[in-house]
DNA sequence: CCGTTGAATTCCTATATATGAATGAATTAA
DNA sequence: TTAATTCATTCATATATAGGAATTCAACGG
């Protein structure tokens, strides 16, 4: 029937909205979504019933109202995790003035749950929802140094590792020895393994017994230049979760 | 099939998180919606694969990232009608100490875009996305005083109106009375109508050749007992916006 | 004022989806 | 440790929905 299924659509639609800014028609929005005007015209209405969206303009412009900003508000304002997290999140995204990330697997995927951007004008930038694979970002790698050997080689097997950039590592024997380094070390990093340029180091962080990842990531020039001192702020902050009863590593 | 379309279940289930703020089941949710579980499990994974949702906690909880919290502060920040009522919505409220509502009308309905709460403890309480009649608030009769006589008895006809409260005006001559007291004066009004022992003024405000109605609501004993100076305050606040050139009243 | 154009809306039916029932996984109790 | 229970997941099919086509509506220009 359709390329993508209704509640897909629903959200195209609203991201639609995020994406261009600003108010649209039904036909723009049937266009630039890829849906059949009179399946856009039913979820449309099926928004507006809801008081989603309002009709704006004379010429039936269409826009979201306050209540999405408004769910969102109070359901970021209940997330214990990021409330627990958040102020060492922040103090470690001055201490480096590099781009600070919480991330977590979701099956062969890490999804960043907040991105807390660098203050510079060259930084890693990300937005939270964005994922990214397990085999070549800092934060896939310590949770992969959390499994069994057969446990990664049997994700690996599943989910082939892409080779993302000339950096990515590949193979299962050196992704392995890349874990071990990681372990010693007690930090993980890629060096340009998803994105060009981009070094970047992550701690494992638990919460409720429940694992996620932290990560500090900029560009290799900067980040390499002062990896002993960025590394020492992050295992700080994993220190520092770890007194407040946050964290119980593994 | 179902007693709701899918796209309604899944606004459903993220409303769900906005009520009960903390994690749930699959089968929590599948529960509080009155959602068949396997049609709920399909749901989640599809706001799971698009990062809208994430597991947390070992029984499988899952809770919203803050993905559309972004989505809709990036929208709200872009509303350009909020964006130029605000400041003197928030003045009104400021000089009346009331709660300050800007609604539209939708179909048979009045919609709340933005709602700026009095400071007072008891108050008039709502939020954005709330709907209401057109025949028994206050900016339900400012829409209505636009449209001609013949119009306004088609509306009523096609939608009768309900006795809301022992006060709800719902004869069409009485209505009509109160819309021609409302022009004379220049602002329209609720008493009790709506919600007993609540009053209400509201005047037309257009932006962009659009209607919107302005209005003020409070406890009646307050609000009666200062209906000078708050009337006052909405038809300055609706004067000033004239002069920015947003609103050429109707 | 009317004709033209493009968008919004309605309607019908081929088709994707919802869900009851069965299965599998995991947690708790015994 | 095993049994019992509860929850998550899969699957086949009855059923609601998506979308092409037709229609209505509205805006704009001549």
């Amino acid at each position: 029937m359709s390329e993508a299924t209704s509640p897909e659509r629903m959200l195209a639609i609203l991201e639609m909205f995020e994406k261009e800014r600003r108010p649209l028609s039904l036909k723009e929005l049937s266009d630039y979504c890829r849906i059949p005007p009179s399946t856009c015209h039913n979820l449309v209405h099926t928004l507006l019933r809801h008081s989603y969206l309002y009709q704006t303009g004379q010429r039936k412009d269409i826009y979201p109202t306050r209540r999405l900003y408004d769910m969102g508000a109070t359901i970021l304002a209940n997330d214990q995790i990021l409330q627990r997290l958040l102020p060492a999140m922040e103090q470690l995204r001055d201490a480096t003035r590099e781009t600070v990330i919480l991330g977590k697997r979701q099956k062969d995927r890490i999804v960043y749950l907040e991105v807390l951007e660098s203050p510079e004008v060259i930084r890693y930038s990300a937005r939270a929802g964005d994922t990214k694979p397990l085999h070549s970002t800092c934060i896939g790698k310590t949770i992969l140094s959390t499994l069994k050997t057969e446990e990664v080689r049997r994700v690996l097997e599943e989910h082939p590792p892409l080779q993302v950039t000339p950096n990515t590592i590949t193979g299962f024997d050196r992704l392995m020895a890349d874990l071990d380094r990681g372990r010693a070390r007690g930090y993980f990093t890629t060096h340009g393994e998803n994105v060009a340029d981009v070094t970047a180091l992550a701690v494992p962080i638990s919460v409720n017994n429940e694992l996620f990842g932290l990560a500090v990531a900029g560009p290799s020039h900067r980040v390499d230049a002062s990896l002993e001192r960025i590394s020492r702020a992050l295992k700080d902050a994993q220190e520092n979760l770890l007194q407040q009863g946050i964290s119980g590593s593994g």
